[in-house]
DNA sequence: TATGAATGAGTCTTCATTCAT
DNA sequence: CATGAATGAAGACTCATTCAT
């Protein structure tokens, strides 16, 4: 059976189907993804972690390829749907990070697979989904966020040495980042107690104090 | 050369023969790493790109798993050296803090792959060097670090909001993390044209006006 | 191990290395590709016919397509070669006809994996090989078939209902299909006893007698 | 219908079922075996081209041998029946190779699938057909054949060199062969041009003055 | 010292087939 | 009647690894 012309085989749910599979497929997917990388994650390790047989893999998803659109499109997707669709509050710059920072957090608590992910697979030199989370970027919120930042900037209420097109990642950065070594920590000795919430406190006060400093003079100890 | 040297019992060295060609190699790996990431980088491609035999990667190490202990304890050990073996000058957080920031500038140039590497080698969850890596890691520096923060922090010269034993995290990511992307940028808009200083400038303003801020009361633009 | 950039494994001959391995494997190709067809042959069939592991045949050929590659152009191409490099002599089409009926047995014998693969990938509707083997087409020698047998039936030497165009077709049929149907016989009452020269003498015949008659009149009972 | 009919035991027709589909079924299998062959054609694609979803292929045909059991007995058998269920008519051989002839073409004007399913899947060493066309063959008719054309030529009508029981082989040899090879021409400088008379007409001529030649002397251009 | 040959295990994918509804 | 879901077996292909030379 071979050399024969390309043929699309039928008879296989482009994307209905029975969604429960395909969910469970889905968040097994998603989360191996976030535990090993893409590249590390076998379609057979997917299917095992969802309790499927590995043809079933094939069955919801023609390739590899679709699986990973499937994930990012009906995972990936809606974590930053989570962050950016609801409309940005206030005008000032200040106000936007905040208000980036805590989603980001929130949406980190309901779907713990994305920081992970972001790191290894969007952000990364050749990461693998790199390409297709192309689509789902928010332009309009980190241009927003940018010219706000700039205009700011101008005021004299941001320093001059920050570079307001890079102010998105860094605040990707200061979030994502600690949220996706937690499992790291376990080795360093007393990281093992930090909280969800002292995380977060220290990403916006890093950003805050820096990026869009809302006081000035002396910090004082709480 | 009359007399042929006793057949070694194994027939492959520890770690010597050739030099020139082992060099060669774990240049090929660590340049594919950062590219592709570990699992995607297979010993062949490790190989072609070194103009080796892909039995040649055998003969210097025996498996897999001995190459990626070549590779972290002959190229990336030596950038946790370059950053963290001269000594910390200074006593202020503040001047610490700049240091690192410059010395890790200064390691990326020399050594282009380790931010990719780090990202998603090291940092992210699972990453295949991160055990590999836990050796290496500066602990005396972070902890150095991570007590004059604190002690700056009673002294009220650092807000109370930002976590000690975060600082270090929080350095290298806002240093690793925007040099590990430079690819993404070209196909966002503007962001092509941004250079190494900036990159540096960036990083430091935001982590000296917030892990530990250096000037009060408004900013100058300059 | 997935989603890694399209990589050519190398270390593998493009078509050099061990020949004894490597005719084996093209031997057992054509014979099992004569017996069964190629879409219903297998690597791992072409490799136990080889006495081979499957994996080899990878070694050999990077392609199931690089294999057929090999096939057509390292065997089958041989065949055309024997019955059609030799000059062509005389100047009568029926001379000419006569030459290619003997040469194609001669080369049947020699080759005998030909006709079955002829007539089904070659010759058949969607034949695996036939794209191949267009550039092995003989075709100063079809052109010249079809030029002379026009010639002599202007001269009236051959009957008007005979299309030049398709002298080639109809000789190789008359030659090649029987060799092809052999097996079949031996279900076919009485055909089990017919020799090649039997084969041989009636494609001739056909063919002679009409295509380019050599004899008018009565037909003697020799 | 208030009462529902007891269940069956299989739940499967042996051949009844909706009879439109069962049709389309077929068509569409022998459509495709024509086009790629049987081994190359995949249950999916037959389900696909007679829009039908895959899992009615073994409603309809408990499994692929029943499948090509039911091609050959309600497809290729017709064939069969047009060429040779009709009385031969005359007693000259020269006729009933003529009528066979025609009787061919215009089966395959109804039917053009048989030719290149004739070619690939039943004269072909290996074929897949094969074995299921044995009870079709025309053993009367070909017997018939065989002794007329044996009685000319001991009458000295038919050259000596004809083997009279490879007769029928060269009768559809002539004909189907280039019936299936059709798209093969269009590659070919100048045979796109043919037309079905002029197929028959060469085929006719090149039997009938080689077979059974119904004319002496030298050959008039018409 | 170096390499081509060879292999077993594993991955992705397709397919024929079964089954519950 | 008809279909979507599900599966086991098999095929093509890759890879890390070994070995004889």
């Amino acid at each position: 059976m071979a050399t024969k012309p390309a043929k699309r085989t039928s008879g296989r749910p482009a994307v209905s189907a029975d969604p429960v599979a395909r969910e469970a497929l889905l968040d097994a997917a998603v989360r191996l993804f976030a535990e090993q990388g893409v590249a590390a994650t076998s379609s057979v390790g997917i299917a095992r972690e969802a309790g499927l047989t590995p043809a079933m893999i094939h069955y919801y998803s023609r390739n590899r390829e679709q699986l990973l659109d499937a994930v990012v499109n009906e995972r990936l997707a809606h974590f930053v749907a989570h962050v950016f669709d609801a409309p940005m509050p206030g005008i000032a710059a200040t106000t936007m990070v905040a208000t980036i920072v805590r989603r980001l957090f929130e949406a980190a608590k309901l779907m713990p697979w994305m920081p992970p992910i972001w790191i290894r697979e969007i952000v990364s030199e050749g990461g693998a989904l790199r390409e297709r989370m192309l689509g789902h970027f928010p332009v309009a919120a980190v241009t927003v966020l940018a010219e706000r930042i700039a205009h700011d900037q101008r005021e004299g209420k941001i320093p001059a040495g920050i570079e307001p097109r890079l102010a998105f990642l860094s605040i990707a950065g200061a979030t994502m980042l600690p949220l996706s070594v937690r499992s790291l920590w376990s080795r360093m000795p007393g990281l093992a107690t930090l909280t969800d919430v002292q995380l977060e406190q220290h990403a916006l006060t890093l950003l805050t104090a820096g990026l869009a400093p809302a006081t000035t003079g002396r910090h004082q100890s709480s």
